[in-house]
Formats: C-alpha cells, sequence, structure tokens
RNA sequence: GGACGGGUGGGUGAGUGGCUAAAACCAGCAGACUGUAAAUCUGCCGCUCCUUGCGGGCUACGGAGGUUCGAAUCCUCCCCCGUCCA
C-alpha cells in the first residue's frame, strides 16, 4: 500500500515538506486549497486553475448536497467529472456552515437540522449522512462533519462542543469503516480501492488549551489518515490561533497531513507552516478579488482607489501572473468602477497565483532551511500596508 | 397670447410651516473581508472653526420681496423648463 502523505524534509522550526497522494495526483505540501464551494472557485474556470497549478481544491457538502444535489453528481461522473477537474479534491464536511448559518440550524447531538438558505426548505445532516454525501461527490479527501463554534465561547460551550465533535467523529470513522465492509461483502472493490477516498477528523476546544488537547488525543486513538483544526481564525487575535494550532499539531502524529481550516493571510501563512500545518484554505484571496483588495509583494491594494485611475504599471511589479504581465492598474481600476466582471476574473486569478506562488516560495523556504527569515522579511513587507 | 404641471444638495428624486444640512437611490471617497447565504458589507459624502462634541458658525431647496416666533414648504412679482390650447 502506497502511502497517504509522506514527509520529505522536516525543519528545526517543525515546519515540514512534504508530498499528499491521491487518487487525482501529487499535493505538495505545505499546501494552499483555493476555495470552490459550489464546485467553482468564483471567477476562474478550470482551465486556468490547472494553469495556475492548483493540485487541490476545496468543494462543499453543505452547497453541493442543496444544490444540484449529490446523487446527480453521482450520476454525473462524481464531483470531478461533473465541474472537470481532473485533480484533488477535498469537501468540507457542512462543519463551518453550523458556525456560519448560525440563525439557520439547530444541532442536537444526532446532527444538524438545517434550513436552506436558498429555499428555506429544511434538511437534516449527521455525521453519517455527511460522508454519504461525500462519498457519493468522491471527493479525495473527506471531512467528518464537526461543530465550529464562535469566539469567544465559553468553557463550557466549547467543551460540548469538543465532545460532540469527537462523538461525531467516532460515528464518522464507524461509518466509513461500515461503508467499506460492505462493498467487501458485495464483493465490489471497497471505496478506498476504487477512489481511495481518505477520511480527515477534526480537532476543536475553542481556545482552551486542554480541551484542544484533549480532544487531539482522542481523535488519535481513531487513527484517521489526516487530522484538521477546526474553529480558529473565528475572529480570536492571531498569536491565540497559533499558540492553539501549536498546542495540537504537538501531539499529532507526524507520519499523517495535518490542515489548518479557513487560513489565512499571506503573512501569518509561514507562522501556521513553522507549527507543522501542511494544508490550509481560505476564501479570502479569491472573496478579497472580487472586492477589489489584490495580494501583492508590497501587501495589499485597493484597485478602486483614486490614485490607480492614471497608474500604467501592473497590480504588481514583482509578480509574474499573466494578469500582471498585460494588465495596468488603471484598466484593472477601471473594470471594477464599471463593475465588470472581468475586473473579479482578473483579480481572482491574481490573488490566486499570489496565495501560490507564496507556498511555492514556502516550500522552497523548508528546502533551503530559511523559513524563519522568509517569514519576517515577508512580514515587513506585507505589513508597510497598500502601495 | 392662454391653461395646466414643474424648478430641491454632483445626478435621479422624496419632502408641502418647526423633529430638515434636507429621505432614498446613484455617482464620488475611504475601509473591511480568514473551512463562501459575500461581484458583499461598513463609514464619509455643503463650507468652515475649535477644547472633535449626538459642539459652534456660515451658506443652501430658480430669483427678489413678503407673512410668521419659525419657510424648501404659505403669499406676491419675476425668470426658466415641460405639456396642451390658440
Amino acid at each position: 500500500m502506497s502511502a497517504f502523505f509522506e514527509v520529505l524534509k522536516t525543519s528545526a522550526s517543525g515546519a515540514r515538506l512534504g508530498r499528499l497522494h491521491t487518487p487525482h495526483g501529487v499535493v505538495d505540501t505545505p499546501a494552499f486549497m483555493p476555495v470552490g464551494t459550489a464546485g467553482t472557485v468564483k471567477g476562474l474556470t478550470q482551465q486556468s486553475l490547472e494553469e495556475l497549478g492548483v493540485q487541490i481544491l476545496l468543494g462543499n457538502t453543505y452547497h453541493l448536497y442543496l444544490r444540484p444535489g449529490h446523487e446527480r453528481i453521482r450520476r454525473l461522473g462524481r464531483l470531478h467529472g461533473f465541474m472537470a477537474w481532473p485533480r484533488a479534491i477535498l469537501t468540507d464536511s457542512g462543519g463551518f456552515q453550523v458556525f456560519s448559518l448560525s440563525e439557520l440550524r439547530k444541532v442536537t447531538d444526532e446532527g444538524v437540522t438545517f434550513r436552506s438558505h436558498l429555499d428555506g426548505s429544511e434538511h437534516f445532516l449527521s455525521p453519517e449522512i455527511a460522508l454519504e454525501i461525500q462519498t457519493a461527490l468522491g471527493s479525495d479527501i473527506m471531512m467528518v462533519l464537526d461543530e465550529c463554534i464562535e469566539y469567544p465561547a465559553s468553557h463550557e460551550q466549547a467543551r460540548k462542543a469538543a465532545e460532540r465533535t469527537f462523538d461525531w467523529a467516532r460515528r464518522s470513522r464507524a461509518a466509513f469503516i461500515a461503508q467499506e465492509r460492505a462493498r467487501e461483502a458485495a464483493h465490489l472493490p471497497t471505496q478506498a480501492a476504487l477512489f481511495e477516498q481518505a477520511l480527515f477528523g477534526i480537532v476543536q476546544g475553542g481556545t482552551y488549551t486542554d480541551l484542544r488537547q484533549h480532544s487531539a488525543n482522542e481523535l488519535v486513538g481513531l487513527d484517521f489518515a489526516g487530522y484538521a483544526v477546526g474553529g480558529l481564525a473565528v475572529g480570536e487575535p492571531h498569536a491565540l490561533t497559533c499558540e492553539m494550532t501549536g498546542v495540537v499539531t504537538e501531539l499529532l502524529p507526524v507520519e499523517k497531513p495535518r490542515y489548518l481550516m479557513g487560513v489565512g493571510k499571506p503573512e501569518d501563512i509561514p507562522d501556521y507552516v513553522r507549527l507543522g500545518i501542511d494544508m490550509m484554505d481560505c476564501v479570502l484571496p479569491t472573496r478579497s478579488a472580487r472586492h477589489g483588495c489584490l495580494f501583492t509583494s508590497a501587501g495589499r491594494l485597493l484597485i478602486r482607489n483614486a490614485r490607480h485611475a492614471d497608474d500604467p504599471r501592473p497590480v504588481d511589479e514583482a509578480c509574474s501572473c499573466s494578469v500582471c504581465q498585460r494588465y495596468s492598474r488603471a484598466y484593472l481600476r477601471h473594470l471594477f468602477i464599471s463593475n465588470e466582471i472581468l475586473g473579479a476574473v482578473l483579480a481572482t486569478h491574481h490573488n490566486i497565483h499570489f496565495y501560490l506562488d507564496l507556498m511555492r516560495r514556502i516550500r522552497q523556504a523548508i528546502e533551503f532551511g530559511d523559513l524563519e527569515e522568509f517569514s519576517s522579511e515577508l512580514k515587513s513587507r506585507l505589513v508597510a500596508g497598500p502601495c
């Protein structure tokens, strides 16, 4: 059996250089995964994503289940076939929607009842159902359903959510194994053999060290293919995000990938990597792009600002992306001011390039052993503010 | 020549005696965005002063007068712009 994950190098700081082997290709880690919630990274074609060098994308269980429906997607070639994406896909379980759609849901030990944000209809998501949907989607990496809580939350709230998340993880794991056994009994190739779908557990525990440690330890006992750190970057200070992440990664098995969910700002990413994080995802580059915020080597640039109206320079002179090779700030600003859709497209292209390039540099820095230097240099550049 | 209707802050356009520096939207300016209910949201948007306060002063609803404690709102005249009738 070939290893799902291999660690190529671990630096003294804790940063790891690795490789994730999925049925849809290799993913170099530390990796940034663009978010494509509804089967699309908003604003970019799959072709562009491939050209940009994206190795793995995120999809969302909850959204795809609601529309167009996982059974339909299964019939149409699973998510890879349906959206014509040949590389790896990780699907989030809908746990984040427990947090973000808090007004539209009710959580019980059994699962979560959502009122659809699309038409108000009621839907029930349990750990087992979330797994079933993701199986249908055929994602390379499936996430267990978890309960992501808000910040700040009391110790009691955090404890309850972490316990529930663990119970759900246990049920998810059991359902995953049962699914495999059922296929074996029916003399069918197992999902694992067919698709090698991997299932990740998620550590919760809010901003409480004891809960995080307990959650991590328990989860490790369930032997997941990888472990995620969830419930962070929901409003707490960056230092606290790092502290909690460190508490968790310390307890996770070194041979399994660690995924810090929902991060982060470019200047913060090296911090997470140094804490032993291998995978990250964030809507920041795509959403910010649509809102006219471009990431550059000199900090954020708000392209709508009047000062760019006559600027013939590219968004980032140090950037090698096709947008910066071809278009001026003045033109991009014009597109945004005119509310032209191409503005969002070009900005998203640039921002995703920026993130992927950042990850390439981080991997290189790990290889050369100068990540710390890279990190402080990056921060001093990016924190200098908009250019 | 006559009859109506109308002229409001950069634009569209509410308001028909005090709660109105004047709704709302657009434009303009600035900011936010972290496992996507987000091509979204927030703030500012007449000028000016300071001890920056739900602070003071000034200017403002076509123009000029008037009524009133108080007028974008009522009256008079004038100037524009529509529509219709001659």
